[in-house]
DNA sequence: ATGTAC
């Protein structure tokens, strides 16, 4: 293929802009939040995906990559579009298969140093407590009528059922239950494949994973206290993981029926991948309820998990989860559409925002951040590969301007799982990061051979890159000292 | 990402 970065105009030192004018069907330009290092290893395909998707209907302001944009299903990974929310149109492949992927973040009021002795016992236990892995059950069967309400409700019914903390929900985006879930729209096979999947990890990228954050890597004091990080080598735990199969079944009967149904609607689209429909059409509101659906299922996924990780931690310290501080940070989703407020030629007007390997990050005094993180902004959770880290960082108001209130949400591959696979040694990386003292278990070798760090991008250019481009603020790095991966 | 293929 030709090379397509001739398209670009580098605007600042942080935007590359594809211009209007690059191909007559665009609605709006795109912008590439990039440094020069990862605009030298740009993909094409970004490029490339990056003007299909500016060409949706009713696309307001601009189509945004994150730094850690990388070509996907339709849209880039790493993608934010948003739509007028009365003649714009909704597209599953701008969501994701996974519906509400995410990262959840978990105080403790522990140091590595006491953590540390137990770190084995703790590992080998929450790999038991939390099913990872393809195909894996959770020890929880929900019945139909639980089913439902778990997709109503999301981490309300976690928390009536006794699984969670009251305060848990302030600290989730949308406070943990998207609104106009339909249930009945969702199908029998995929609520089968559901009931017994609540609690559990899933494969690929999805983790559990043990943390330190040492004083050298808390760039932001106030805001990391806020944050419950206050002490030096305080423990933290961070859980990867979305909506499983259940999201799956539903995002790939929608896309079948949106791909079908095109040609009713007159959509003229020139990928497959990205199947659309106007939002007020049957099946475009049909798409949202379930979607809703399917992410009210992942935010309880989630908080099960985050449920058994207190009992495990509870047990293995002989004290309640209560006093060992496992308060909840923040839940974040990063494959979602979501209706919101935005500015729009200087007026607000209300949009459907897809951000698809994308976090949300609000900026302080946002309507929508509990009261505690009103003066710091939304924590943004990001997740890097098993031996680098991963970051918290937090919302600030450039980034309503620049990318709907968005920021990057991980490291991005750069070696395909299948290179990966023939390259790395899953047995050897495992011996490799027991001497670099992060303890590692994982359902396979393959598995564990393809999230290996060299199969990724460099995490902390990444999140200079979403600092520099006004995206987000620095709060801190956390560094893994104990995995689990399915 | 995914009972990794209808």
């Amino acid at each position: 293929m030709e090379n397509l970065k001739g398209l670009t105009n580098r605007i600042s030192d942080t935007i590359w802009e594809i211009p209007k004018s690059a191909d007559p069907d665009m609605n709006v330009p795109v912008h590439i939040y990039y440094n020069e290092e990862l605009f030298n290893n740009l993909d094409n395909g970004v490029i490339k995906q990056g003007i299909n998707v500016a060409t949706l209907p009713g696309l307001v302001n601009k189509v945004s990559v994150m730094p850690d944009g990388h070509w996907g299903y339709g849209f880039p990974i790493g993608g934010v579009a948003a739509m007028d929310a009365e003649k714009g149109v909704v597209s599953p492949g701008g969501i994701g298969f996974d519906i509400n992927c995410g990262m959840r973040l978990i105080q403790t009021n522990l140091t590595r140093d006491e953590v540390q002795p137990k770190l084995k016992q703790l590992i080998d236990e929450l790999f038991i407590a939390v099913p990872a892995g393809v195909g894996r059950k959770s020890d929880l069967a929900l019945s139909p009528r639980q089913l439902d309400d778990v997709m109503v409700n999301g981490v309300d019914w976690i928390i009536d059922n006794g699984y969670g903390w009251k305060e848990d929900r302030l600290f989730m985006e949308e406070q943990g239950s998207i609104p106009d879930a339909k249930p009945e729209l969702i199908s029998h096979k995929a609520k089968s494949r559901g009931r017994n999947q609540i609690g559990t990890l899933g494969s690929g990228n999805h983790f559990l994973e043990i943390q330190v954050a040492k004083k050298e890597n808390v760039y932001d004091q106030d805001t990391a206290s806020a944050f419950g990080i206050n002490k030096d080598n305080q423990v933290v735990i961070m859980i990867h993981s979305g909506s499983r199969g259940f999201g799956h079944q539903v995002a790939s009967e929608y896309l079948k029926t949106f791909l079908d149904n095109m040609p009713k609607y007159g959509l003229k689209i020139r990928d497959k991948e990205l199947a659309a429909a106007p939002i007020h059409s049957r099946d475009g509101q049909n798409y949202l309820g379930a979607m809703a659906s399917a992410a009210n299922f992942a935010f309880a996924n989630r908080a099960y998990m985050m449920y058994k990780t207190r009992q495990v931690f509870s047990k293995i310290f002989g004290r309640d989860a209560e006093e060992l501080g496992m308060h909840l940070t923040y839940d974040v989703c990063h494959n979602i559409a979501k209706f919101e407020e935005h500015l729009v030629d200087g007026r607000k007007k209300r949009v459907l925002v897809h951000r698809k390997g994308a976090t949300r990050a609000f900026p302080p005094n946002h309507p929508d951040l509990a009261p505690q993180y009103k003066e710091y902004g939304q924590p943004v959770i990001i997740g890097g590969s098993m031996e680098t880290g991963s970051y918290v960082l937090a919302g600030v108001e450039g980034s309503m301007h620049e990318a709907f209130g968005s920021s990057a949400h991980g490291s991005g591959r750069t070696m395909s799982r299948s290179r990966a696979k023939k390259q790395i040694d899953g047995k050897e990386l495992e011996q490799k990061m027991h001497k670099k003292g992060i303890y590692v278990k994982a359902a396979s070798y393959k598995g564990l051979a393809e999230e290996a760090g060299i199969a990724y991008k460099n995490l902390d250019s990444v999140v200079k890159a979403a600092l520099d481009g006004n995206l987000t603020k620095p709060v801190a790095k956390l560094l893994p000292i104990g995995n689990i991966k399915g």
